[in-house]
This record gives C-alpha cells, sequence and structure tokens, in this order.
DNA sequence: CCTCGACGATCAGGAGTCGCATGGGACCCA
DNA sequence: TGGGTCCCATGCGACTCCTGATCGTCGAGG
C-alpha cells in the first residue's frame, strides 16, 4: 500500500511520514501542490493524504483536477480548524473524508485504515483465505494453516500485494510500484529476494514463477 | 444470485424479502445472530443483509464472525440512525456497505446491486473462451479443455494477440509488430517458429494458415 | 495431370536472458 | 552496542529465444 502526503508543513509531513511508514505503507511526501498533482497522476498510489492550505495550487484544486483527470484514488483532506476552507466545499471536489487539524495521530491512522478497506476492489474484507494461507491486511498477520508466519513489514507488504490480486500474473515492476516508494530506484531484483523470503518463510509452492512476466500467487490447491 | 437477510424486525425483514424475491433475488430470512451466522457460514450466498441491532449474537459479531472464518461474501450492514452504533466500525469488522435507517426500498436495492456488481467485475478476469481452448490474460494461463498448456512468455504474448483477433486474419507483420519491439528487424519467420509452438503444445487445427495472408485462430471447433 | 517455384513448417544448437540463492554491509531502533 | 531489517552484489543454473538450414506443402500454369 503506497501513500502520498502533500502537505507543506514540514514538521507535520515528517512525522506522518513516518508513523505510517512504520505501519508498514510506503509513504512519498511533496510539499506543494503543484508536485502533489503530478505525483498522483503518474504513480499509483492506494490513497493521498492532501492538505488544503498550499504553495503553488490548492487543495481543492488539486482534488478536482485529479478527479477530472479521471483519478478515483481515495482522498483524506486535512483541514485548518478554523473553517476559513470549508470542509463541505472539499467533499463536493471529490475527496472521500476529511480530517480537522489538529488531530490525534491515532484518528489519520484509522481513517487511512477505513478509506483504504472501503474502497478496496477486490473484496472489502481484510481477511483474504487461498487454499490454507490467510491474510488479515488491517493486522497485518498472516497465517499457513493453524501457524501464523512471523513476517517483516517489506515481506507483508509483497504479500499484500500478491494477495489483493490473487490468481493474476503481477510483474516486478508492478510490485515494486506499489510497495516501495518514489525514492527507491534500485534492480528488481530486490523483489526476488523478497518472494525468495515468503516462499522460504510460507511454503515454496505458493508463489508461482512465470517466467518473462511476473509471479502469481496460486488460488487453487 | 441468493442472499440472506439477518434481521429481527419481522414487518421489515418481511417486505425486504418480498421486493428483492420481485427481483429476481432467492432470499432467505432469519431473525437472530446465532441463526445468520450459521446460515452464512453453511450456506452459499452472494451477500448478507446485516442488521446490526439483534438478539443473540449482534450484527458486529456475526460480521467478524464471518470474516474470521475467511468467508469473503459481500455484506450490507443495516444501523440504527441514533448513531448508537457507529458505522465506521461496522467497516473496521469487514461489512462492504452500511445503509442507515430509515432508508428508502429503491436505495437498498441500488446498493444491494452495487454490491453484487462490484464482486463480480473485481473477481472475474478477462478469459476468452473458443471452442475447448480458454485463455485467461491477466493469469496468463491457457487451458484446452481440462488440461491446462504450459506456454513461455512469447508463445503466450502470440497466442493472446490471436485470441484477441479470433476468427480474423492477422498477418505476420501485424503479430510482429504486436508482440515484438515495434524495431524488431529479424526475419518473419521467428512467427512461424511460435506458430509451431502452440500448435504442438495446444492443438495442430487451432491456428489455420491462410497462405499469403496470414493466420486465423478458429472460433468454432 | 504434372512440375516447379514460392511459401510455410520444423528442428537443433548456441547465445543471451532471467530468476534464485546467498552473504555481507548500511542503517535504524532499542 | 547489538539485533534485526533492508538492500546490494555476485555467481550459478536453467530456460527462452532466435538463427539458419532443411524439409514439406500448396497452387498456378504449362
Amino acid at each position: 500500500m503506497r501513500l502520498l502526503i502533500v502537505e507543506d508543513e514540514k514538521r507535520l509531513a515528517l512525522s506522518l511520514a513516518k508513523g505510517l511508514t512504520a505501519e508498514g505503507y510506503a509513504v512519498d511526501v511533496v510539499h506543494d501542490g503543484r508536485e502533489g498533482l503530478d505525483r498522483a497522476t503518474t504513480e499509483p498510489y492506494d490513497l493521498v493524504i492532501l492538505d488544503i492550505m498550499l504553495p503553488g495550487l490548492n487543495g481543492y484544486r488539486v482534488c478536482a483536477a485529479l478527479r477530472a483527470a479521471g483519478h478515483d484514488v481515495p482522498i483524506l483532506m486535512l483541514t485548518a480548524k478554523d473553517g476559513e476552507y470549508d470542509e463541505a466545499e472539499g467533499l463536493d471536489t471529490g475527496a472521500d473524508d476529511y480530517l480537522t487539524k489538529p488531530f490525534s495521530y491515532v484518528v489519520l491512522v484509522a481513517r487511512v485504515k477505513a478509506l483504504l478497506r472501503r474502497r478496496r476492489t477486490a473484496g472489502a474484507s481484510p481477511v483474504h483465505v487461498h487454499g490454507d494461507l490467510k491474510v488479515d491486511t488491517a493486522a497485518r498477520r498472516v497465517w499457513l494453516g493453524e501457524e501464523e508466519a512471523e513476517l517483516t513489514a517489506k515481506e507483508f507488504s509483497v504479500l499484500e500485494h500478491l494477495v489483493l490480486r490473487a490468481g493474476e500474473v503481477v510483474s516486478k515492476a508492478d510490485i515494486l510500484e506499489h510497495v516501495w516508494d518514489f525514492a527507491y530506484e534500485g534492480d528488481p531484483n530486490i523483489v526476488e529476494v523478497y518472494v525468495s523470503a515468503l516462499r522460504r518463510k510460507l511454503r515454496a509452492d505458493l508463489i508461482r514463477t512465470v517466467r518473462g512476466a511476473g509471479y502469481r500467487l496460486e488460488t487453487a490447491p
């Protein structure tokens, strides 16, 4: 799951990014509206956290422009508490939810999770079952049969991405784009390393290699 | 399409059942949470309409129990408008959508249809069937009858291109352009090589040669 | 009906690519 | 400072892909 934070208050942006990264999300941060719009249109984010008061292009306009361009990525607006900006206007321009500053970090995470779950296309349940594999994306826990597997954050993210598209072939480039953030420029070998780890910790035949195309999580055992 | 209604207000439950039956759905009704959970785990429903305030086991717990058991049937929650129950909590436990009482019948039907549609489009990958040939482009898998065929990346690409234009004659130049780099300058014999491989791995008469023009995937056996 | 030429099919082998495993180093957090 | 995660690099093994050559087949015209 990959998030974009568009927020010009750098301290806030940084602390959010840090916290959400710790939750296991891949997080990118930009500080003005124009760049936020560029990024959101070119990179595959699962959610955008969008401040309203921004240099360059304000949050409303970024939001409206995204919707106009046909992007339906969930957008969580951050509004100032003084009511100078209207939350209803935010929802009107196509935002999915809003949060009034100041807010607690716990609330933010809850909203983010709720939005991701609500918008998820492939079955809204946070629990995915394929054969004897069970993945709880909300709790970030994995079971193989009765046994729970201990995965690292990245391992889980890779597995999550495969599970969300179970049965389909997912290319390494696709996994890279969704699981790693913008700053990453390494080679796709890293995906192989993580798939290898998942096979070792789970079961080797769970993730099939489709040579020249990518990986596929097997649905039928 | 088979629906389960778990709702203890018998008048409401009955009127919903009647209406949805008229829409062409097969509808079962139960009046308490425990029985709802039993039914939902043992019978194959396409959607569950679940009231929150229920005798026996409340809606949240039914929903959570279903998810925990690995069922990903779409769940539409019915919540009381007084906010005594939290809609966010409903979504947290794994519901797909919620509706606040009182609601109009039209809205309910719309939501039901939307949920069923969302599920269908999400799960369905583009599968092409021609005679006993089945090609799943998302999974990159090919079956001939019951037997799955193992194709290499290039073989699959060539077949995919033919399948997308099934019944039409596709020239070798056309295949070259789409499957190979546009800059490819090798000789067209390469296409013949791959068609040959496909015939060997699938069935010889599946791909017809049209001398001087190209190849055609047979649609009728 | 036969012949010949052009087009297509098939085969095998080597070059190159792709994927896997592994170990080590950088970094972070306790 | 120590444990753990994450990323990088390397070497190996296996498979794919393409080339070129030979063989087969179709069909038009003599």
